[in-house]
DNA sequence: AGCACATGCAAAGAAATGTTAGCAGGTGCT
DNA sequence: AGCACCTGCTAACATTTCTTTGCATGTGCT
């Protein structure tokens, strides 16, 4: 659910395009999405809590905070049986709403 | 976007899972389900637009219209890479909004 | 001090999605 | 006729998701 629901929205598929072609900080990446760095910096949080990608502070030799992404090497097969295989999964208690059933389906 | 944004929800999902043990038809697959017929209908008609399942009307020996639903044999392989060779393409025009990578992606 | 650049967060409004309730139609059986 | 099934639709409401606006922090340079 969550890698799927994260990937389920046009910005964020952009950045993981993006981001595939090399690491990016926030302010940058937002100037080349031509998106606020604001808007940016939710879709890039959704996409780090699903593991999509993940990042580095680093300061710049002048002093600058600047935090780097860079995407995750994932891989998500989705057929009617993979899916089979781990819907059942997610019914019971606490893994009813909320899942994420990342590397899996 | 279409695909992922279809399967991007536990009830379709469900019926995903379900489906792929084999046909049934809405009235007897939202009992299966634990769902009213009318929220199963809405995502049934997601998921045929995002061609992740067929229907077929047929006539039982009794008279009773019932109509059959069963799963595409779709295969959908998400990687950055897979991502970044698709999203270019959803740019421009009329393919920036409402895009179906079905197949692609 | 004032400007340019970097990050981070949250409230509020806008838009998209999901869900329910209620209606319509049809067949066959008692 | 009345009941038990089947399908299909839509208007209204509820909920979630998205986006903007505005303010906070910090650094270095002129």
């Amino acid at each position: 659910m969550l890698t799927l629901a994260t990937l389920a929205n046009p910005h964020r598929l952009r950045v993981v395009a993006v981001l595939a072609g090399g690491r990016k900080y926030v302010s940058q990446l937002a100037r080349d999405m031509g998106i606020s760095r604001a808007l940016l910096q939710v879709h890039l949080k959704k996409l780090e809590a699903a593991g999509l990608v993940s990042a580095q502070l680093e300061i710049s030799p002048d002093g600058k905070a600047m935090k780097f992404y860079e995407v995750t090497r994932f891989a998500v097969h989705l057929t009617p049986e993979s899916i089979a295989a781990v819907v059942p999964e997610m019914t019971g208690t606490d893994t009813a709403r909320g899942r994420d059933e990342k590397g899996t389906v």
